[in-house]
DNA sequence: GGCCGTTTGTGATTGCGCTCACAAGCGCCT
DNA sequence: AGGCGCTTGTGAGCGCAATCACAAACGGCC
């Protein structure tokens, strides 16, 4: 298994892994096996060794994988021994609230820039940060050689942030915008949308209830029961 | 296709094609056609009339589907006909980001409870609400009807947070904390991890450089390229 | 009323990812 | 030095999801 194509679904999963095994040496682990990494990481312990595969043959049978010497390798693949300049585009209460989030830098992602179209906001200080202007996206990426847009605004305002983080050179966008954005092909997308995931839930709940009803009124008809799994 | 069970796969893109939809009769919209409707989603037709499918069969061929009527049929699929009382527990950024959320109440999520276990928190009023007492959670949830919790906690607090929700009869968690929650067979669980999504573009991202880098310098020896595919 | 262009709904096919299961390999103990 | 127990790495099989491709069905037009 010496492709370089790691499939999509395994660097998903590889910053799980990592935060597992960063929380491992914390406790002082030295080395770990599949089986206790993917209960950690919640997954299968198959998965897990399939996935560090890909990576390389950084395990010993009998003993398991050396949690540090791992670490590094998930950390040079998801090219995280470097810092990643970030510019947040849209200082509302998420942009902002984004901004004093201590899980980037923890990881390496330094929020280099805030922009905002509003003039009320430009000036203002978030987080020993001051709001900059907008229209000046394009000289922040350059200046402080920003490679990853975030994307933070109302969804009317969305595609035009993006379209201009295109147009400074940025190539990777992270989209919280409640918007279905396009970007060229060479141009990384992802996207966080709170309101799907809670309808998402919302549809596995209602699910749970209408199977709870019908339990309950014990008195189904033929045509009744019939309606749950016809 | 008749049958009760649609894929999760549909379920994750059905919220997509409802804000799709919205938009549409927003802008007057009529009909739509599943090519139309899979431009706006971002996805292919085919997927589009499939997912729909599940649904039952109301578009009409030569024609497309009604905007108004598949709206009504994706919200009642979803359980978006009635509003779902949610809890945020843990009031920090983000926990307070998305008590001002907009995006939530707009879909029928009510944001009916805002509890944190620091004392200083408690009582402080936001977005119109007033933070209480996470010991105070199981009263609450009774209360107020409340069937989704939010974890917006430190990852320390997180697992206990939910256990928390768990006993007080919670059957939707919505996870932001960034760590591995363990929940009991009934209990839906999502998780939104933002440094995740930062450390798969990353990994992408460098890709990317990496590439640019070896096409730049074309001198390249045998051992160097074997060094990318060892 | 029949024909034509359009669009749906869905069998068929392909591809990807997950899981199983086991041989190969390692350390340790005697 | 040899055997034993444990864990990895991976081929094989399976299932779900994406895509293709086309017959069926509809509205409109002559």
């Amino acid at each position: 298994m010496r492709e370089r194509a790691i499939p999509e679904a395994t660097v998903a999963r590889l910053p799980l892994y990592l935060r597992s095994l960063v929380d491992m040496t914390e406790r002082g682990m030295q080395t770990i096996s599949s089986e206790g990494l993917a209960e950690a990481a919640g997954v299968n312990s198959a998965k897990v060794r399939k996935d560090l595969s890909y990576l390389g043959s950084y395990g010993t049978r009998g003993v398991g994988y050396d949690v540090e010497y791992l670490i590094y390798q998930i950390s040079r693949e998801l090219g995280l021994t470097q810092d990643w300049n970030c510019v947040i585009v849209g200082v509302g209460n998420l942009g902002r609230a984004l901004a004093n989030y201590r899980g980037f830098s923890e990881r390496g992602f330094r929020v280099s820039a805030l922009v905002d179209i509003d003039e009320t906001k430009i000036g203002e200080p978030v987080d020993s940060m001051v709001v900059e202007d907008f229209a000046d996206l394009e000289r922040i990426v350059k200046e402080r050689e920003i490679s990853i847009g975030i994307v933070a605004t109302t969804a009317g305002a969305a595609q035009d942030a993006a379209d201009r983080l295109v147009s400074a050179g940025v190539k990777s966008i992270l989209n919280f915008a409640p918007t279905v954005l396009q970007v060229p092909d060479d141009v990384s997308l992802r996207k966080v949308d709170l309101s799907i995931e809670l309808q998402i839930l919302s549809f596995y709940e209602q699910r749970k209830s209408a199977l709870e009803t019908v339990r309950r009124g014990k008195r189904l008809t033929a045509s009744a029961s019939k309606s749950t799994r016809p």
